[in-house]
DNA sequence: TTTAAATTTGTGTGCGCACACAACTGTAAT
DNA sequence: ATTACAGTTGTGTGCGCACACAAATTTAAA
């Protein structure tokens, strides 16, 4: 204790100020309470062994001293990895939707590396439940401490998420939820609030009189949280004052191949003339933006999220918004949630719903590269 | 090197997968290229005092085994401090703008108060010089590792910034910046871009003919930046392609006081009656809010920033769009630029922009509360 | 050739904590 | 009174790293 003191006061002498903010450790925590680093051990993990008397002049201690584990030499000490599974679709390519979470992903466990986070990604094709299943199986064989997980096959992921629950393991969902389950957290958007906003944005670049027209591109059963979003679309001209004469029509085009997609829409517009809008309930709003640019036709068009070609249709005046979910975002609060789930001891909100940024044309650079805007790796001084 | 070995393999037999994440340490650097840790040290460090030929086999090794540092032991071995000094206008309430970037501050430093973060805020008065003078004086007593700054009087501000200069102490700007300074980064707004958003914004929601007021509520020199701002809006309208018959007039309210406000608002709008909307510079837009509701004028409202006041308008019908500039996240990055800086020796951007959110009544509350909803404290498990 | 002085290497300590283990207390059984 | 045995309490080790210092090696000087 002695050497303790001269040490504090040699440091004070070298810079006053700093040394002040000395953190109280368990040793002070002995000292104070006049026991052992043992004793206060026993204490702060409650393994019991420990004399009344002893037991409260700890307690009193932490409260006096304020004392705060330090949370780097606890991990130091343990040791201990976090395995992190996540379960996400696979991106078709390099460009589209689902590179953005597993990117965020990667940032967080990146921050926590030092703590023994470790991720192993994988990745469900999101037109076959089969795959889902199979990659489903290798996470459970991973054994990991935590899962990060998409949900588009409702019924799949129950499955799985028994398993995770009877194996005690925590799971986060991301961009999308199954109701009622146990999970850890929700991280991802309000999927009615985002169709809501949708018309509201709508409803402000159109005449009441010109037709809408709800476009989904979907294959299979990748819809699951689409309809929500519609239902959402919908129930804000319900609730809306003014009253629409024009009608809201729905096409859903199950595939993703150009000629298809061609045909479809073709077919649509010269039997709806009078359609000035277009809501695309995904990522894919390039595509029909890409198709009125081509017939020169002036429809306003509102979709999801900053994919590049996104920005691209939205830069060459083609899309005229677009919501984000913060897809990135999703990621890397997946990763921190579970973070402080397992290291600070914190449980998450259940519900933490991602903003909807409205980009538009004069706002859509400042969010490009946001997330990336700390990446620069050069050594300093 | 033996008993090293048994350890893997007995913790390898409890949990197959986790253990193959074992990272690196300086002792596998040693052994790899037969010398002992204090070589690897001094190699790593760059301390000379070693031979090319051992020098070049640790090299090999670090790139072979992949080495990286662990920054929780690095960071518990030196017990260093970093003391930060916050220098920000002061609230003039609790729910004022300038909480928000404090706030962020704070979370940030929660975030790496085991890396030996600390922060020191100082704050100064917004409409009175001395008083920035003062407290900078008390910041360089500190003599502290790193600053960040709100430099709203620009040319105090230059004279700070070169002592802190003088004695190497990295600063960053927020929410505002002093142009061809040795800033480590600016983390804010650009500050023409939300001008131009702005006037885009209000584009939409008037006719060409409508009259437009710009707004500054300012007292003293409070308003560096909002010249920049309104230039924004400005260029927007005339460089936009629609010709406006509209005029767009700028009354400046030099005093935040009601009677005062009331007045001069009064005398304008008699002056001015085909005003159809007011374009406020700051975070005050909730002032003229009131205004309006209380004389129903119907009148359209843009202003910046989610203080409760503005939140409550805009629920209200009575604020049409806030632009929000994250300034909470402006604090918490501020924070995080500097801690990339000192721990993870990573140079930032010299310029790191801030998303301009755009609020509607839709969408707010995805983003009231977003920042914290990772405080809920409650022992899990 | 011996000694001194660089130069290059290796070892020991501590950062704050968790955990295994050793060393104490006291009480009940013999 | 002696042993046995819980119930307590204290000590030692290591996590990965930085740094002070000691040891071993080479080189220069005498």
């Amino acid at each position: 204790m002695c050497a303790h003191t001269t040490v504090i006061i040699a440091l004070s002498y070298f810079s006053l100020y700093v040394k002040k903010a000395k953190k109280t450790t368990i040793q002070d925590l002995a000292d104070y309470a006049n026991v052992s680093i043992g004793t206060v051990d026993r204490v702060i993990h409650k393994r019991g062994k420990v004399s009344p008397t002893k037991q409260k002049k700890v307690e009193e201690a932490i409260k006096h001293l304020n004392f705060n584990p330090n949370l780097l030499a606890r991990t130091l000490a343990l040791g201990q990895q976090f395995l992190i599974c996540s379960l996400l679709p696979k991106a078709s390519n390099p460009n589209s939707y689902w590179n953005l979470p597993k990117q965020g992903v990667e940032e967080g466990v990146r921050d926590y590396r030092d703590y023994g986070f470790v991720c192993n990604p994988f990745e469900y094709d999101l037109f076959d439940e089969s795959s889902f299943i199979e990659n489903a199986e290798a996470v459970i064989k991973m054994n990991p401490n935590g899962v990060i997980l998409a949900p588009l096959f409702e019924k799949e992921s129950i499955n799985f998420i028994q398993i995770l629950e009877a194996k005690n393991i925590p799971y986060v969902f991301i961009d999308g939820m199954v109701p009622d389950q146990n999970n850890l957290s929700y991280i991802g958007p309000d999927l009615k609030g985002s169709g809501h906003l949708a018309g509201k944005l709508m409803s402000t670049i159109l005449d009441s009189s010109d037709d809408i027209l709800v476009l989904n591109f979907v294959k299979g059963l990748e819809n699951s949280h689409i309809n929500t979003i519609e239902k959402g679309f919908r129930e804000f001209f319900g609730s809306s004052q003014e009253t629409r004469t024009g009608k809201i029509n729905t096409l859903t085009i199950p595939s993703v191949k150009e000629e298809d997609i061609t045909r479809e829409l073709t077919k649509y517009y010269i039997k709806n003339s009078g359609t000035k809008g277009v809501f695309v309930t995904n990522s894919r709003a390039h595509i029909i933006a890409k198709y009125h640019a081509m017939y020169e036709l002036s429809i306003k068009v509102i979709g999801f999220d900053m994919l590049q070609a996104n920005i691209l249709e939205m830069k060459c005046g083609n899309i005229d918004y677009l919501i984000s979910q913060r897809p990135i975002s999703q990621g890397s609060m997946a990763i921190k949630t579970l973070f402080e789930f397992f290291v600070h001891q914190k449980s998450p909100l259940k519900i933490q719903h991602t903003p909807l940024d409205i980009i538009i044309k004069e706002n859509i650079d400042y969010y490009i590269n946001f997330n990336e805007s700390r990446e620069v790796d050069q050594t300093n001084t």
